[in-house]
DNA sequence: CCTTTCTAGGTACAGCGTACGTAGAACATG
DNA sequence: CATGTTCTACGTACGCTGTACCTAGAAAGG
């Protein structure tokens, strides 16, 4: 296994865990998958470094490089670690639009989890293994359709765009500081008190709307797999 | 002005550009963002950094931080900046379906334009001069619509989201190396021969969609209006 | 005038990703 | 079994980052 970043392939998955020669790694791309998920889950994830990794793992900074030989890579892994949390059916029941909804509130749980992962889900398709059985079985729920194979890989990544997008607006405005709210109500009060943007003004003055936010994702995610299969 | 980061407000928006006393300050917002724009359009957004910027102005790099208390608000900037570039109407024309497939195809063009800008825009909301002017124009635009206050913002959210998604969806598959591609597709390769995939390897088979982007642009983008004023 | 309040920017520190080199373990082959 | 090859572990060091802190000087208020 090349350790050298400048020789190392740019996908993790294409890299064998470990080949025969030499002594045994003392980690496992999971093991260290998931110290990091537990900085990130508790730190965020700009806390997460290839030290604290390390540390974590009891491994001096540069063993985790004979593991992953570049950061992104760590992303990768822990995408792929959060991704062995879906919970899928054996087999789709047939009825693609219920199968779907259960898919999407089931992988909306696990973001939630983990806030950190909207960012790094968007960044990079996930092509681990939990990743592809992931796509594998979303395949299997749209063949129950009539989209073409292009056309359900389209409507996966755009399911799957929607769901983080809503996971990391709703944990934007859950997880401000207080410091940062009232920061934000001032101000917006000073650009009402202007008088230059008379609507915005009337919206700010109907308060906040007083739905549940699991209301408001049933409600969008109905009109997105409406979306989904139209010509 | 308190320059102090810790004493400074969470939104550069609320601290005034110059207050009377003291010197004339050498630089203004705009030319700051304007150094900083030029920087992520050419080098990326990673290689936009304080020391970076201010010297890109003729500054020292500290002096930067009399404008910019945080390098954050260095991005809010940056994404103010473009949001300059919006061109709209004077007034709605009162077709909501037609204003909003104008204002977004103008929106993905400034995207396209700067491909960092997406991940800025999803991390906060836009709430300086010009993010105001969108919104202000944007509520415009709904009024023709029954939607209440939330329900108008809740729109521009789900469309400024679709925009980034689409547009980093777009950059993230057309600029990456040519080894990236190689590699990926030779682990696609290994994963099809596996025949754990089934599916996902048919798809594979069936080669990519002949379709131009822009035309799933259009699509997909009539699909969201259509759903946007669903009950 | 002096005092206050601002701007400019140098120095310094902790933390980051990671290139490189060395020491030793475990397997493959003679 | 001996030897050579190939792997793992990891310390050191470099260049870069954001930014805390400090000094020097400029402009406005009293």
């Amino acid at each position: 296994m090349p350790s050298r970043q400048s020789e190392a392939p740019e996908l993790i998955w294409l890299q064998p865990e470990h080949s025969g020669r030499g002594p045994r790694p003392a980690h496992s791309r999971s093991s260290i998958a998931e110290a990091a998920v537990r900085i990130a889950d508790s730190e965020g994830l700009d806390a997460v470094s290839m030290r604290k990794v390390a540390a974590e793992l009891g491994a001096g900074t540069m063993s985790l490089y004979n593991y992953v030989p570049k950061k992104e890579h760590l992303f990768d892994l822990m995408v792929d670690q959060i991704a062995g949390e879906y919970e899928l059916p054996a087999e789709p029941s047939g009825d693609w639009r219920a199968d779907l909804t259960a898919l999407a509130t089931m992988q909306l749980a696990v973001l939630r989890r983990h806030s950190w992962a909207p960012r790094l889900i968007a960044a990079r398709p996930s092509l681990g293994p939990n990743g592809l059985r992931y796509t594998e079985y979303f395949l299997g729920v749209m063949a129950a359709t009539e989209l073409t194979g292009s056309g359900k890989m389209e409507a996966m990544a755009q399911l799957n765009g929607f769901l983080c997008q809503f996971a990391d607006w709703e944990h934007s405005t859950t997880g401000r500081s207080p410091r940062w709210i009232t920061d934000m109500v001032s101000y917006l009060q000073g650009v009402a008190a202007t008088g230059q943007y008379p609507r915005l003004t009337q919206v700010l003055a109907e308060g906040p709307a007083p739905t549940a936010p699991d209301a408001v994702f049933d409600r969008l995610l109905q009109r997105i797999l409406t979306a989904l299969c139209e010509a």
